[in-house]
DNA sequence: GCGCTGATTCGACGTATGCCAAAATAGATG
DNA sequence: CATCTATTTTGGCATACGTCGAATCAGCGC
């Protein structure tokens, strides 16, 4: 979980996952990171294996969101990334 | 932080510091971690530049302890591995 | 069925990272 | 001061990791 989270994308990847609205992204929205696109879907694809991040197909776009469990762990750690 | 966490071996430092006796480990106690002992020592160097942990030399020895401020944020995320 | 947009996978490249052996430093002890 | 143990630093190597471009797959609308 460390290691899932070590990388800064992956990290900044979370962060904006976790903190956007109804708790769920989808990935065009979070498609400015700094690294294209496909890089993106293979760090989102790095969280989802590692269990922090859960993935839903709704027609045309794919929506990221992370596990409540995780959420709970975390807690106040993430605060100061999700106002 | 969790980039410092990411490395198995820097996990594993960081948990027996944390479980040691007192509160502070020296090198020469966690030595067999399955590394040589300069891989240690080097490890040991990431994480205290990486504000985990803090080094005081009594003598010839080399302690290590936790910073408190990080083990209260970790609280119950290493009871796993630190009962 | 045919294109169109969005998302993932594949292949390859460059960099970063962890690892060890050997050498160098720090402090204690004779 | 010489020496010995404990720790850190250095140099170099092998591997893993992140990144991108191009190709591929999945639905949707015409």
């Amino acid at each position: 979980m460390f290691k899932a989270l070590g990388d800064p994308v992956r990290l900044r990847l979370f962060s904006l996952v976790a903190s956007h609205a109804g708790g769920e992204a989808c990935v065009c929205d979070i498609s400015d990171v700094g690294v294209s696109q496909p890089t993106v879907s293979h760090h989102l694809k790095k969280l989802k294996e590692a269990g922090l991040l859960t993935s839903e197909r709704r027609g045309t776009w794919v929506y990221y969101r992370v596990e409540p469990a995780v959420l709970a762990s975390m807690g106040h750690l993430l605060t100061p990334a999700a106002p």
